[in-house]
DNA sequence: AGAAAAGTTTGAATGAATTCAATTTTGCAG
DNA sequence: CTGCAAAATTGAATTCATTCAAACTTTTCT
């Protein structure tokens, strides 16, 4: 039953497989990064590469599901002091998101993880990655409510609901951001912010409560 | 110059990959598909499929985008006579999204095409794809200024900013339940028409105009 | 008609991910 | 310390999408 002493050893060739995809996927590229150099590099044989990830796809969510640890961490300092616009708000939470995104991770990177998250979400770290994104989700929401408990935003709203259809929007925008090498940031937070603005009246207490 | 007597044999060879394509995918399965097969199938060689797709992806996303364009078909007469309420009129033309989609596609089939045209943006049937969900999400902006054009919802409201949010939050929400094999289209539908209510209610004239 | 050009088809060769049976290493009980 | 079962490692073999140079068809021109 003793089992605790292979898990360092684990961990170690799990940190030491992702790496080398790191160093290689900057060196070369997403694609041009064959399994056999990853695996090469980490000292490894292609087959105990086998034994700590599902496939190739596994590898790549695997750097992102870390990537998106890091925004949501980001994205908690936002929620805990927020501006008191509802409008300002919003947009501060969202670049967070976006401009933390592409700190590590190309446009190319965050493509090929979006696409394998959605052919094979039962692979482990598919799943680690839908689960961070539903932690992104109830920050969304966590910040509405927020916003209501602080007296900044009508009470009466659906908080979760709104919550969610602001996060769904963002991310369906971050995909067509991603799609698309010729558009920036500031284009997309603009479009974003437009898309918002609905909302953020709808939310908005308008002067004194009568 | 001339190049149209090589028109419709063109045509015709596109038909029998798509037909061939199409058998084996409810035979065998998405995945299970050889290129061989459907090009044995086709009474073509692999290296003829490839005058005529550019890769294995591009075939499954040229079906998809004809079942795409029977969606937008059906939505038009939802838009042309929606419902006189907002929520009912929106509930519509999602649910007839939602249950057209699954009439000749299956979840993994749709799982595979959103994944690839992710993944590979820059595809002729990709772009195509890409064209036509831009149709779609146009097509529920037109159903808001409808509804405003016939006094039905606040001509204020700007109606791209809110139609754009829907699409993208029930375009995510149908990624998620392509994603889950255990999701059925009631729970889809509901998910999202509760997502919704508040954008209904910000929609809708109360009583009388003053 | 005959020849040259342009377009199509072909399937064997290529290259990369993934599998798997054989081998080596590890942790543990006697 | 020795033997053993479980776990991990290995890399050659397999599988499949994709490419490409040669063969074949069709069109065009004289």
């Amino acid at each position: 039953m003793t089992v605790g002493l292979r898990e360092r050893p684990k961990a170690d060739m799990n940190r030491r497989i992702l790496q080398a995809q790191a160093w290689l996927f900057h060196e070369v590229g997403c694609d041009a990064a064959r399994l056999e150099d990853i695996a090469a590099r980490a000292e490894v044989s292609v087959g105990t590469f086998y034994n700590y990830f599902e496939n190739k796809g596994d590898l790549l969510l695997a750097t992102v599901a870390m990537e998106v640890e890091e925004v949501l961490a980001a994205g908690e300092t936002v929620v805990a002091r927020p501006p008191m616009d509802v409008a300002r708000a919003l947009s501060r939470l969202i670049a967070t998101y976006f401009d933390h995104s592409l700190l590590y991770l190309s446009k190319e990177m965050w493509r090929i993880a979006m696409a394998l998250s959605i052919s094979q979400p039962a692979t482990p770290f598919s799943r680690r990655y839908t689960v961070l994104d539903g932690l992104l989700r109830d920050q969304v929401c966590a910040l509405v409510a927020q916003m209501q408990r602080l007296g900044h935003a009508r009470a009466e709203v659906d908080a979760r609901a709104v919550g969610e259809l602001l996060f769904n929007n963002l991310n369906l925008m971050f995909v067509e951001f991603v799609k698309d090498d010729g558009m920036g940031l500031e284009m997309l937070n603009a479009a974003v912010a437009r898309q918002n603005a609905p909302i953020a009246e709808l939310l908005r207490k308008t002067g004194v409560k009568s």
